[in-house]
RNA sequence: AGGCCCGUAGCUCAGUUGGUUAGAGCGCCUCCCUGACACGGAGGAGGUCGAUGGUUCGAGUCCAUUCGGGCCUACCA
């Protein structure tokens, strides 16, 4: 339901009929109704849905891809961030008439999402292969289903501005299609191979993990000294290891050749205890002469070194682990127990036979499992993996030349560190939900088949039926295609020519390698021969770098924010039980004033700890906004029912043939200053720079001086003059309007609320996020609307300052006498003289002919001085403090500027604006030095 | 082991290429329920910018060292 909240009446009743004003408005702003409302509007209009555009387009475009949360995910800060900022920026480039893309989406996560069944599965006493691998898919789909579009319900009570046309998941039939497609080209470029290597082995996940998915943490540990016993010597060997339960698997002793502490056991052999194996003692550079003892024991199934050295020495790779980290067969006695239960009787019974020599204290880094935690074991298995060399290379020449650029740019440095130290990605994954590998394996022959269909029988030896695979990919190889997948790729869509390179990408530093360096590989890769449409890359134009610019990159800028923390700057975590949740702050402030806190304190780089009080003062300023609100609205249905703005363009529409007040031409040509500023805030991805700005206008600028400035001149019943009001009014409300259009991609719901009620409830546009965004217009600075502004609010703060001081009563109104030596300030304060007497609490104002600077109580300025009439006792001694204080601020200024214009090196070196301000500020000095001496002899402060 | 970031008012944070008097929000103190708003208005207190040294006419800002806090990357047994 949408509508005034009077309801009822025609909103163009007459002026007469006091019982019902057109725009009646609560007292105090209630964001929770009026934001669903809108929320679901923008959803249910489709207003933020991007048609393809037709050749021929000329209108700049942006596009934004949505990192896709997890299916399984719930909305916490860290996207409410995320999105916020995205939206910020989208809506942005919206209202300045960009077509403007930003796609929505999930993504399968394929751990997460199984894990998440599985424990659905647990409750009822089944495990997943009880279920078989086509049972268990069918249920993943089931709760995908159910739960899946969670997260992106919650994005919609945000605000997000997506398209939601073209929603998409990672599993979607046309993305596995792309996906498959992308296999099959890699492998038959032989950028994908596979093969027998050492992975990180998560056995309770029961999969393979890339080594990103491994999170090292530095713990307490042992060492173990360990001696082997040499075969016809009487002499041992020592080595040292943390994880001895694996000397079972042992294949070899490695010393370094230069070693010559060993050099007489080369071509020995030891017999390895417990297993009463013979093992060679080899020369390689695994060993270290610095480390331990310098001998290393090898045991290639199970550490990614040994392999290396296993491989170099043509050693047999014993693998005493099973899946589970189990030992097996190969473990002779131990066989069955659990890798750590193994560790403790292994090291028992080499105690017991005089096989240990020590056990040291010893900090290592335990690479534990990023999914769930359990320590990860190296274990050699048949995987899949890609060639990153090739890929690597064009993804970081991207990012050297510029085609892509990274905002912080410290985080430059840091993907292009992650690439130059690169390793070949493990891509497939022992697990059921997610992107089966698109190959086949004859059971007849062996053969593998990489297709992209399944094969009706073996490419080499005929026979039928070769079985798939059962593994499927890692979810970042699906995500990583995103940028062109998502835009119909393989197909040579008119959407992929439009909308690819995406403009932006805006994510956390967490996903820098997971998912944006893929992106880079893949974009760069597989879209190389890519050319946007030239007249939208014209249109575009980055001041026109871009023309230059290779079209392959998946997105022209990126964009890493920040990580929100707790009020105390702890990382939120659920073990902490620190998670704000964000859909409860919105409960408690309203959207607006919870991404406004997000904004406000987004300065790039800086973690963000987000701290309630500042979201409950930005409710306090949506609140203000609202009663801005009525205020104006009270002011037109009294002065002139049925005005309405003069949207016009990107400008804000100043009246300026007949009344040109003050106060207009100041707040006019501060508009225009801040809308210049907005603007180059949000290009700069300073969103805190542009919050702070708007809040600054609106409420220090626009309420605390403009409104009441205006009062009287909306004020004509008593005696004013209707004609005047009615340009007050009008030029209020064009700058109101413009002023909810330049805070609108911060805060989207109360801009949109008041806006619709401005036009009264019929607006030129379905939204105002389909206005324009307001930029600035030169000719409506005016510095000496600024300057004279300045002074006024100096005059009226000097005397309130005296008031508050000599505790005049709050409604006493008090003459003023003034001086001034300029003319101009003169009749500045003749013609603001009412506004003067109504902001000071003024009863009259006294031009005097000689300053009354000396006489208590008195203020001064460089260009005035005022004197109020006020019998008071004079307290002389805090009087006397006041300004000695501030003759002291005064003193050290100026002695500081005396000495710096005394310096020729100064004079000579620095910049004439900056001397020359600063012999400005000299005059000014010497003219509050002496008002203040002044002031001291003649109240005889000492 | 290598790299990065942070340390500014009681709290949370701004302070873009070094340039005149270091800012904001919240909190605190005083006064005011004035017809937009007490989620408000007016006024005020509060900082030797972690420490030391250097570059410079000039440093919160640049450099070095140091202390404290955080993060990322790394196959050293």
């Amino acid at each position: 339901m949408r509508g005034r909240t009077a309801g009822g009446g025609c909103p163009h009743t007459s002026f007469h009929s006091h019982t019902q004003m057109p725009h009646e408005l609560p007292k105090s702003y209630e964001p929770g109704a009026i934001e669903t409302r809108w929320a679901d509007y923008w959803v249910q209009e489709k207003l933020f849905s991007v048609a393809t555009p037709p050749e021929g387009e000329t209108r700049p475009v942006f596009t934004l891809l949505l990192p896709p949360p997890n299916v399984t995910g719930r909305l916490h800060m860290g996207h409410m961030l995320n999105q916020t900022q995205m939206d910020i920026v989208v809506r942005w480039h919206r209202m300045r008439g960009f077509i403007t893309l930003w796609l929505p989406g999930t993504d399968h996560a394929g751990i997460a999402t199984q894990m998440m069944v599985e424990r659905d599965l647990a409750k009822e006493g089944k495990k997943r292969r009880d279920l078989g691998r086509e049972k268990f898919i069918e249920r993943v789909w089931e709760w995908k289903k159910l739960y899946g579009g969670a997260i992106l319900d919650q994005m919609k009570r945000l605000g997000a501005s997506v398209d939601w046309d073209r929603e998409y998941f990672t599993m979607d039939e046309n993305l596995s299609r792309a996906v498959r497609e992308v296999f099959v080209r890699l492998y038959e470029e032989g950028l994908i191979y596979r093969g027998k290597y050492i992975v990180n082995w998560c056995p309770r996940c029961e999969t393979a993990i890339s080594d990103l998915e491994v999170k090292h943490e530095e713990v307490a540990g042992k060492l173990w000294e360990i001696r082997y016993p040499v075969i016809g010597m009487d002499e041992f060997i020592t080595v040292a290891t943390t994880r001895p339960e694996t000397m079972l698997g042992d294949t070899a002793i490695a010393v370094n050749a230069k070693d010559e502490r060993y050099t007489h056991l080369h071509g020995k052999t030891v017999r390895l205890p417990l297993m009463n194996r013979e093992i060679p003692i080899i020369p390689d550079e695994l060993a270290q002469p610095e480390f331990g003892t310098g001998a290393v024991k090898v045991t290639p199934a199970h550490d990614p070194n040994d392999f290396a050295a296993g491989k170099r020495h043509n050693l047999p790779q014993i693998d005493v682990m099973d899946e589970h980290a189990h030992m097996n067969e190969n473990a002779g006695a131990y066989a069955g127990l659990d890798r750590y239960e193994a560790r403790k009787r292994v090291l028992a019974d080499l105690q017991e036979q005089g096989f240990l020599v020590a056990e040291k204290d010893y900090s290592l880094a335990l690479g534990k499992c990023d999914r769930c935690g359990t320590v990860v074991e190296p274990r050699l298995s048949e995987q899949w993996f890609l060639k990153i060399q090739p890929l690597a290379d064009r993804a970081k020449e991207a990012v050297e030349r510029g085609e892509i650029t990274i905002v912080p740019e410290n985080f430059r440095q840091v993907y292009l560190n992650w690439m130059n130290n690169i390793y070949d990605w493990c891509i497939s994954r022992q697990l059921w939900w997610g992107h089966r590998i698109p190959a086949w394996t004859c059971g007849q022959c062996g053969e593998i088949i990489v297709a992209r269909e399944a094969p009706a029988k073996c490419t080499k030896c005929g026979s039928g039926k070769p079985e798939q695979v059962s593994d499927v990919l890692d979810t970042w190889f699906s995500s990583g295609l995103l940028p062109f997948t998502t835009l119909g790729w393989p197909e040579k869509t008119r959407d992929l020519e439009v909308f690819y390179p995406n403009t932006l990408l805006i994510t956390g530093f967490d996903i820098l390698f997971f998912w944006l360096a893929r992106m880079i590989m893949f974009g760069c890769h597989f879209m190389r021969d890519h050319e946007q449409d030239a007249a939208i890359k014209k249109a575009n134009g980055d001041e026109g770098k871009n023309e230059s610019k290779n079209d392959s990159v998946p997105f022209r800028h990126v964009y890493i924010h920040a990580l929100v923390r707790d009020a105390d700057r702890q990382k939120m975590s659920k073990t902490k039980g620190n998670v704000i949740d964000p859909l409860e702050i919105i409960e408690r402030f309203g959207t607006d004033a919870t991404r406004f806190t997000l904004a406000a304190m987004a300065a790039p780089g800086t973690d963000i700890a987000f701290s309630e009080s500042r979201t409950d003062g930005y409710r306090a300023f949506a609140n203000k906004i609202w009663n801005a609100a009525r205020f104006m609205f009270m002011n037109v249905d009294r002065v002139e029912p049925g005005l309405r703005p003069t949207l016009s363009g990107t400008s804000v529409v100043l009246d300026r043939s007949r009344s040109q007040t003050l106060e207009d031409r100041w707040i006019f040509s501060l508009f225009n200053r801040v809308a210049k500023d907005v603007n180059e805030a949000l290009a700069a991805y300073r969103f805190h720079e542009a919050a702070n700005r708007i809040y600054d206008f609106f409420w220090g600028a626009l309420c605390d001086w403009y409104l009441e400035f205006c009062k009287p001149r909306l004020n004509f019943e008593e005696g004013g003059d209707r004609e005047n009001a009615r340009i007050a009014c009008a030029n209020l409300v064009n700058l109101f309007e413009a002023s909810l259009r330049l805070l609108h991609p911060i805060m989207p719901f109360i801009t949109e609320e008041i806006w619709h009620k401005m036009y009264d409830e019929d607006p030129p546009n379905k939204s105002i996020a389909l206005a324009p965004y307001p930029e600035m217009t030169e000719s409506q600075v005016d510095l000496d609307a600024e300057v004279e502004m300045a002074i006024l609010q100096d005059l009226i703060v000097s005397v309130r300052n005296l008031r508050a001081e000599l505790k005049v009563e709050q409604k006493a109104k008090v003459p003023i006498e003034l001086f001034s030596q300029e003319p101009a300030v003169w009749s500045l304060i003749r013609q603001n003289d009412d506004a003067i007497k109504r902001l000071a609490n003024v009863e009259s104002i006294v031009e005097v002919a000689q300053s009354k600077a000396t006489q208590y109580p008195a203020r001064s300025s460089a260009r005035f001085d005022v004197h109020m009439i006020y019998e008071k006792k004079i307290d002389v001694a805090a009087e006397c403090e006041r300004i000695k204080k501030e003759r002291e601020r005064i003193d050290k200024e100026f002695a500081n500027n005396q000495r710096q214009l005394g310096n020729e090196q100064f004079l000579a070196k620095a910049p004439a604006p900056v001397v020359e301000g600063l012999r400005r500020r000299s005059q000014e000095l010497v003219v509050l030095i002496e008002k203040a001496k002044n002031k001291m002899e003649e109240l005889g402060c000492s």
